[in-house]
DNA sequence: TCGGTCTAGTCATACGTTTGACTTGCAGAG
DNA sequence: CTCTGCAAGTCAAACGTATGACTAGACCGA
């Protein structure tokens, strides 16, 4: 590439880099880049790394790919990545069990500058100690680790006020069965709000499952069989389970049996009755991760508190006072 | 590292390699795999990259991640390779018109090893030319140029052969309107088949919509109201579509209107009544993508044939004979 | 004429690996 | 005692870039 415009390589870096001012002619610089362009010349990536010890790519680490919420935030991730330049790789933590280790090391290798952990268990969470500058969590275990938080129990306030309010006083919590901060707060957030307005909350109206269509169906049946009015989900996927489980049992939504959601994905607004939910901005989320985690890697100011991402309730048509 | 052990980095290198067979002594190998363990040393990727002049990150262009079925497609693909010892770079081709220009850099660049590319339009994939050796397309527009492909056609036949069987004649087509050869082919099965078998197939009988839900919802009303009995549908979400836009027409599916959907993605399965829909085996064609890129980077066995992905009929509730 | 300054570049090194070619020490054969 | 062969390592060059240090020439003022 140098031979072909008969400059030395050095000029070839300086100007393809921008940094020819004053060192290189405008004819030179005009050369290069014309043959640059001409031979479809792309600097070797690896070389540059590891002059330079600056990669441009890091990694977003999710739950679950599958769900179309993470999609969300992935597609803002990467939106919000690309704009700075950087790409992001994708990793999936539900199907390897060694997820963390892998991140570690690849941050160790150069081989990703940093990463993005979404919602990491506070097993997970330790490994990362060394290598804390590099990376962001969402949701941490650990309070003051997060680089970026949502508001869970004031939405889950919400959630149970909105339900009070129409009257109900059984009111169920579906629950998410994994081991995750943001299920352990909305659980304790459910548990708060009904305590501080002075409803009872038996055993009997908790019940707890996976995403699994199936599964979830007969864990919901056996909650509403326990006499609720009304059903609180920790997401939209579990909501729909509830509305299947209610389907077989011949109860109608909301007439019998009130149902709100969590997350708000495209699913809410295509079960019928449309799925009253919190909406999670997911948009924001992956962007504002993915801006903190480069502010920092790049060295700009440090924001010691995490980011706040507000959840709102959103009420459509699965929630009504209650009828039985 | 290679101080901290007191061998030369040459057998460093050897050692964390495996080719010190006959070149190190195994007390040797010991000492200094410990010494790795304890420094936490991580070989530098560019380095090695830059030496050996392959990399082990692949990227994975599609369509919209926000879609479960990609989500699905995506998660098979990060653990087929990873499994190989490969990362994947997340590529949506929604948000970036320049993708394929971005790629084809990345390519050059060695930035990754190659790529895949699912359902390229014709112009993207006329830019992947020259460096077509690194680059698996999904469904290709060109013939022959696919490394895998789906059984789009005898599906689509499946789906009106099914329907006519339950003894409809106004079949109605809800297609999507995205200019992909997928969509296409779709489109022309069922008029082939619609032919076939003897069946008339009005213009009225054919609507077009994105996935936006509501835009999809009136498209829906539209080609409900020109007086079809059922649907085929192009996506799981178009006939989440045509059952809300049958709810605000006051018609009940199955008994007044049959509906088919395609990709049987989960939503399916929560819909109610349970759609009857093609299902696309998503891990397997991950997988199979995955697998026909490594081994041609690899320099495998290549097999001049596109692998072919069944798609195969799942009859659930969501169609009868016709009521009207 | 000479020193000084500026412009337009080039030179050489370092980044951290991999790998074919070389070295060293030692045992056994002749 | 020398020679050969092998085991166990080391040497050094290369990969493609970025960049501080250097230089050749032009031009100017004294």
């Amino acid at each position: 590439m140098a031979r072909e415009a008969n400059v030395s390589q050095s000029t070839v870096s300086l100007v393809l880099n921008g940094k020819a001012e004053g060192r290189v002619a405008p004819a030179t610089r005009e050369l290069i880049k014309a043959t640059a362009a001409r031979l479809g010349y792309r600097p070797n990536v690896s070389a540059q790394m590891l002059r330079t010890g600056v990669g441009k790519t890091l990694a977003f680490a999710v739950p679950d790919i599958q769900q179309p919420f993470f999609g969300e935030v992935l597609v803002a991730a990467e939106v919000a990545a690309r704009e700075r330049g950087y790409s992001v790789l994708l990793v999936d933590t539900t199907t390897d069990p060694l997820w963390s280790e892998r991140l570690v090391g690849m941050i160790r290798s150069r081989m990703i500058a940093g990463c993005i952990t979404y919602t990491p268990d506070a097993e997970a969470e330790a490994k990362f100690a060394d290598v804390a500058d590099r990376v962001v969590m969402v949701e941490s275990e650990t309070p003051g680790r997060s680089g970026v938080d949502l508001t869970i129990a004031s939405a889950m306030k919400s959630v149970v006020g909105h339900l009070a309010e129409l009257g109900h006083r059984r009111i169920g919590h579906f629950a998410a069965l994994y081991p995750k901060l943001t299920f352990r707060s909305r659980r304790a957030a459910f548990l708060a709000e009904m305590e501080r307005i002075g409803l009872a909350s038996d055993t009997r109206w908790h019940a707890a499952s996976t995403f699994e269509v199936e599964v979830a169906t007969e864990a919901a049946k056996e909650l509403i069989a326990s006499g609720v009015t009304a059903i609180a989900c920790d997401d939209d996927l579990l909501a729909g389970a509830a509305y299947r489980a209610a389907r077989q049992l011949g109860l109608s939504i909301p007439g019998d049996l009130s149902v709100v959601g969590f997350n708000d994905v495209e699913l809410a607004r295509l079960l019928h009755p449309e799925l009253t939910t919190v909406r999670i901005p997911a948009d924001r989320l992956g962007r504002e991760a993915v801006g903190r985690l480069l502010d920092r890697l790049e060295g700009k100011a440090v924001r010691p508190h995490p980011t706040l991402i507000d959840l709102s309730l959103i009420v459509r048509q699965s929630t009504a006072r209650p009828g039985r």
